[in-house]
DNA sequence: CGCCGGTTTGAAGCCCGTCAATTCTGGTGG
DNA sequence: CCACCAGAATTGACGGGCTTCAAACCGGCG
């Protein structure tokens, strides 16, 4: 097991770095690393929150669960993001559940230390606050486009969110591979009929694909599935 | 013009409330009172963020524009409540509008006070960053609702969230009186589809109405539209 | 080679959005 | 007090976008 692999350097993740001078060194002293594989539920939905978690390495989904066999992925963690924040509100109960896609390392801080943290570091709380704002309106936003849109639109948003946490290899391909079921369960509808959006978007000369691999070829084109004020 | 519909006791809204001994003066020192009527528009998405805003009396609703003539309502906010707050992240930019449902008193505070505030009243970044973590839970549940419940479901949900919110009178019927246009945007549907939705309800008498109010009759029924999580 | 999870494709149908026409209501002015 | 009008509520007909169900296909691996 390569160090390389659990180390944190600190500076990446909204915790670390939420401090002056000895901070990080606290944080160092009270997080824990876990290790775990794809497919491990890291939290789940309605039970107690002990702690926070903040991805090292690895990919997670973060995911709310619907009438058997119906997800909705809220959002995917790479490193340096943090999850489990969304258990912070009034009542100490996961809202939602995380699964792992891809070996993950996760730094844990339990609730206490965290708790007693903000009240010792302002930055930290500042910083929160700032994040939960942003977070509100990006989610916001995309409950209008759940709400509203057609699915080709939020297949085309779900393509552009991609491309823009994951970033692009070499050749320009999205540089991640994840199962289609859990692309259609983040633009909210069936695999199939995602499927069939991608193989009108191909059609259309607007992607490509490569195994699992997607490549942008016309990101304005898809951008007009998402048009939204016209003024 | 009466005073007291426009006087603040300042013990209903987060901001007044969030600080200790003299904060309350220096609130009533920086706020500004607007009033406005039915129809008004107080920001608009898109245009710069230049403070924040409390409903002290009246109903405000909270939009997010879709290609003309086609709206997500947000939030519906009453006395007490803040708005204006979706404007706090990175960029100084309203993410939403905000219009004027039934004629309103409001408290505004500019943002460079409102920004310095936070610097200084530890409390109230907090209180707010605790607010967020709250709204964005909310916000992602119903991200989940508008993505993957039928229609049914979210009109008994938008029922149930008026209840909540608005109260209701000796009767019991909702205490708030909306166009089914605006319900019917905060279910995420049409209004003629909305209006089916509460005449199967009427059919099988879960609800009941008297003009524009409503009455709830079978709150467990209701709820039975909303099944989530199977176990 | 044959199972298995995932992908692809087809066909059926219905939920719900759209359009259009009619009724209802509250407010306004004669 | 009533006629009148605009906006809202109500209702019906229609069509299509998506979901659902089911089955074929495919690549990998024991």
């Amino acid at each position: 097991m390569k160090k390389s692999r659990t180390e944190c350097d600190l500076r990446s993740c909204l915790f670390c770095t939420a401090g002056k001078d000895d901070w990080q060194a606290v944080v160092r002293a009270n997080r824990k690393i876990l290790h775990v594989k794809k497919g491990d539920l890291i939290f789940a939905e309605g039970t107690p929150v002990t702690g926070v978690y903040f991805v090292y390495k690895g990919i997670v989904k973060i995911h709310k669960q619907w009438a058997r066999h119906k997800q909705l992925i809220l959002n995917f963690a790479r490193s340096g993001e943090m999850i489990g924040y969304r258990g912070l509100g009034e009542e100490p109960i996961f809202p939602v559940s995380a699964t792992v896609l891809q070996d993950a390392a996760i730094c844990y801080i339990e609730l206490p230390f965290f708790e007693s943290s903000l009240e010792t570091n302002h930055i930290l709380t500042h910083a929160l606050m700032k994040f939960f704002a942003n977070a509100l309106q990006a989610a916001e936003k995309r409950m209008r486009d759940l709400a509203l849109m057609d699915v080709k639109g939020r297949v085309a948003e779900t393509l552009l969110m991609l491309e823009r946490k994951f970033g692009t290899d070499a050749a320009g391909f999205i540089d991640v591979s994840l199962k289609q079921q859990d692309m259609a369960a983040y633009a909210g509808t069936t695999y199939e009929t995602f499927f069939r959006m991608l193989h009108e978007l191909k059609a259309e000369t607007i992607i490509e694909q490569k195994g699992k691999r997607i490549l942008i070829l016309d990101q304005n084109q898809l951008t007009r599935f998402i048009q939204v004020t016209p003024a």
